[in-house]
DNA sequence: TCCTATAGGGATAAATTTCTCCCCTATTGT
DNA sequence: ACAATAGGGGAGAAATTTATCCCTATAGGA
């Protein structure tokens, strides 16, 4: 596994969530898992661009940081459930206000990232 | 420059906030901003364990996505401020809401993201 | 005269994150 | 026999982000 070189910031209040919350898919997993997509299968299913291990890796972070607690079930074929733990259920309003955010502001932002994009390739 | 090599998804609103405002130092410089830091050197001292390089890059990319915008006085010593566009102005409560939640759980985020890094080293 | 502050950019290295490929387990269905 | 499903993990490549180093220019102060 990789390790880490440098330590990460701790001071104020953005670091830290920064640090729980930076991934380039955990946000979305803790808004799947609270909208009922459990297993692992369904939440590769809801984010199909993600690849299986990240995803894999990212739970791991998410429960290793007490937001989501991991249930295995010892049969076969394998299954296994995430959940919120009740502080990772304190991040959800933080979560829907991202997410109405760039719901409200969808048009504007899709044509300003597309803009830069393109002006750069 | 570096230049991507894939696209971004922008499905959602989830997607779309992420893109504006993924960068190591992004919200913070809106932060600050918004606080009347306005000038680089300004934003340089607030966040020291930024690189000058690193800053200029992410506040020209906050200013292509609209959410700040530049002025450069042609005065020698060299002069420039940001400030906040009314869009990005939109995006404080969201900031906020994400900092307080950090500052409310503060030593219980500390403790688990120590504890984590200790079980790797 | 030399150092500092101010703003910025190019080139390149280092760190970090994400992806791809392959492998393992055991059961059910074809 | 073979594929599919479910969950997981190692190794290494690729992509991306961040950091370092060096250079430009001018004014003012020690």
């Amino acid at each position: 596994m990789y390790e880490r070189k440098t330590l990460p910031n701790l001071h104020c209040g953005l670091d830290l969530i920064g640090e729980v919350l930076y991934g380039k898919w955990k946000i979305r997993l803790l808004w799947f898992i609270n909208e009922g997509h459990l297993r692992p299968s369904e939440l590769q299913r809801q984010i199909p661009d993600a690849s299986r291990r990240v995803l894999n890796i990212q739970l791991k972070e998410l429960e290793e940081h007490e937001l989501i607690t991991k249930k295995i079930y010892p049969v076969v074929p394998p299954k296994a459930e995430y959940r919120l733990t009740e502080f990772g259920q304190t991040l959800i309003p933080v979560i829907s206000a991202l997410g109405n955010w760039g719901d409200e502001n969808e048009d504007r932002l899709r044509s300003v990232i597309l803009k830069r994009l393109k002006s750069k390739s």
